[in-house]
DNA sequence: GTATAAAAATGACGTTTAGTCAAAAGTGAA
DNA sequence: TTCACTTTTGACTAAACGTCATTTTTATAC
């Protein structure tokens, strides 16, 4: 076994005596609370061996446990994949709820999603793809019920959020839209920095986006859609470079975390 | 063995033998050969089982070789994934070209390519995937270096393709836009492409997706990357849902083929 | 045609891993 | 303490990747 899983098992026991001792639980509560910790553990072996070599043995292995009682957790390796896809989708909803608090204008607030968004994708890489994975059909077959009914719920939680910024863009007059369009500007907002964010993680390396040089590839993205919705002001109109950089100081504590 | 696995292996054998009558090889020639109808084994063994479950093992059964010889062919099964990739990007190449020929303007021409590039994804969504999965982290890792040399050169291929669409807009006067930043714009498009077509492939059961109704998706945020870059004519004084429709009579032999 | 050396093909084997299940251990009520 | 029920355990099976000693084929020289 390796040394780091060691560390890892014995940092875990550790835990778990400190959370017993400051708050005794019911028995359900306790599976509940060791749900949480093995997605905690989980979570850290994806720092240590990537996300594709991730394995149950390794869960196992970093456990106290046995592999039946993983199981019981976890119906399958899908199933803990989409546990740590809901588990990480938090991050991201908490993320963009910092987002919502940023003080500009109602385009600068929702420049600040796509800032979210990405930082997202900095700071939970792995986790960023494991949410991808958890779409594919392969995963949706294997996992539970119950873990993708949590999964559904996390995504409408962040698609309403974001609807969020737009209707805020409508109501202060800065963009012209009717509000059943709301979904599908919604939707390609979201594409578009998706696409961006994917292929910036695991493509940077290609010619068609090495060349493209130091300069901010998300802003100059978002900026191309946000004009190409009419949302006021214009980026031929307004420093956003300048905006972005704000956003990045509103986001310090997190950015700091980046190193 | 699989029913679907002897038919497999006695269609291969049979076009082995029929390729080997019409023109006969030498031996460089012959192992060239065989790698191309080991790879269209694997194509037909993605849509009989599905990405996830291509094994080594299924491609040795489906056809006449052992195991070491495959694996003189491809180091690895990522090795073979990449392969597939090359080949799929192909077929997308194929597709680009084609829409090179729509007759039209430059922006219509450049909405030829994303339907090109839509159109790709739906006549091979787990090829699509394959070559997603092509640039992380753990396939780079354990495919050979001449492999991922031609997917680097196809990616460069394809990305040069995508660039003369935009120097076309520039000259004839409809793109107002420095040739240094081509680079960037066919980026965000790509971005947006790929995010867009992504999703509705592997999302499209979820809320921020399903309430979406019929319209076209990729049009609308096509449309939206391309008014924001101030390609003439805009979206709001043209109708580009008749020109996606003329596209796709321009691409009707392919369209076919999805029924 | 035969001998020999080089190249290619083979498939049994070692290893890793997902997932199962009968048996053991624990728990709480009577 | 007993007994019924729940939870945990880890040995086990099957699948799959990749290796390599052995066998077969091919090319060359005589």
């Amino acid at each position: 076994m390796g040394c780091w899983l060691k560390r890892l098992r014995d940092k875990y026991q550790r835990d778990c005596q400190a959370v017993d001792k400051l708050c005794p639980r019911s028995k359900a509560e306790k599976i509940q609370q060791r749900e949480q910790e093995l997605l905690q553990l989980a979570h850290q072996l994806v720092h240590e061996v990537g996300l594709n070599n991730v394995t149950m043995e390794k869960l196992v292995s970093a456990s106290p446990y046995s592999k039946g009682t993983i199981y019981n957790h976890f119906c399958s390796k899908e199933d803990l994949f989409v546990a740590l896809g809901v588990h990480s989708m938090g991050l991201c909803a908490e993320l963009m709820h910092k987002a919502h608090q940023f003080s500009g204008s109602s385009r600068e607030r929702a420049l600040a999603v796509h800032f979210a968004y990405h930082l997202y994708g900095l700071l939970e890489p792995a986790l960023f793809m494991c949410v991808l994975n958890c779409k594919t059909a392969n995963v949706q077959q294997k996992a539970s019920k119950a873990r993708l009914a949590q999964l559904d719920k996390a995504d409408e939680d962040i698609a309403q959020l974001c609807d969020s910024f737009f209707t805020q863009g409508i109501e202060d007059g800065s963009l012209t839209l009717e509000k059943s369009q709301i979904a599908a500007v919604s939707f390609a907002n979201w594409a578009c920095s998706f696409g961006t964010n994917l292929l910036l993680q695991n493509a940077a390396s290609i010619y068609a986006i090495s060349r493209l040089g130091a300069a901010n590839k998300v802003l100059f993205n978002v900026n191309l859609v946000f004009d190409g919705m009419g949302w006021q002001p214009l980026s031929k109109d307004y420093d956003y470079k300048m905006s972005w950089q704000k956003i990045e100081q509103h986001f310090a504590d997190y950015v700091e975390m980046l190193n």
